[in-house]
DNA sequence: AACCAAAACGCAAATCTTTGCAATTGCAAC
DNA sequence: GTTGCAATTGCAAAGATTTGCGTTTTGGTT
């Protein structure tokens, strides 16, 4: 893999904002140092920094795909399907199920970034 | 929620099919049985399906969703993302981690069907 | 410095999925 | 049976993402 600016850029965008982008919030916000760089660059750069680990991508049932960088801690994500509140819970309460995995399946998980829909408390009290 | 035919019909086809089929997929085997009917049509029907829980959806990175009957035993799987194998791992595998989720965060899980990305053990060898 | 192959890019088109809206249909109460 | 309302549908348009292809850029080699 080359050093495209674009991917450096998405980076430190990423790094700056620590929090969930959609690919259209990427372009906007690159688009203030590169404001030729075209929407399929974009997809295509935050493909590649997916594949190699820097970022994550989730489908948190919005419409759209968000994306966010794996520099600090890892963690995951889990969803209310009815009022959309997001919580987050931290890597090693998922690490070890990888790990069992990992073990049972001769299988070497490189998904970093889980998303889990479901009920939150205060919605499992009001029903 | 009303009897739909077009919930009925999708339900006897993946019921009859046992495999991942696309949207697309999808709504050519219904259209054998209900030539008129729109993709649309045949999208928001998946969509109520997964929601009540009888169909699982899952994006297992081939560019469009699968979705699946979940009326026998439930199953997750594995995706290679060099060879692009699927492995399917039981769902006691997974179980456990989500009851712990739903111990340590009072939050009910509902997905029923995960995929992880990684590399399998052939794979592995070969690099 | 010139050259080359691979990687990245822009653009347009294709593909996949969702959504707004008006029309239709099914279910239940009357 | 008909009336009313909400769920479902078709259609067209919008939105999200991917892809083909010709061009440009990059980094390494001569």
């Amino acid at each position: 893999m080359r050093a495209s600016s674009v991917d450096q850029i998405i980076i430190e965008t990423l790094s700056k904002e620590h929090a969930h982008l959609t690919s259209a919030q990427v372009y906007e916000k690159i688009r203030e140092r590169l404001p030729a760089v075209n929407l399929s660059t974009v997809y295509r750069a935050l493909e590649r920094l997916v594949t190699s680990g820097s970022v994550s991508v989730s489908d948190m049932g919005t419409g759209s795909a968000v994306y966010e960088i794996l520099a600090d801690g890892r963690h995951h994500h889990l969803v209310c399907q009815k009022c959309g509140q997001v919580l987050t819970i931290e890597d090693n309460e998922v690490r070890e199920l990888f790990s069992k995995i990992q073990e049972n399946n001769h299988f070497h998980v490189l998904t970093n970034h889980l998303i889990l829909f479901g009920i939150c408390a205060a919605c499992q009290k009001d029903s």
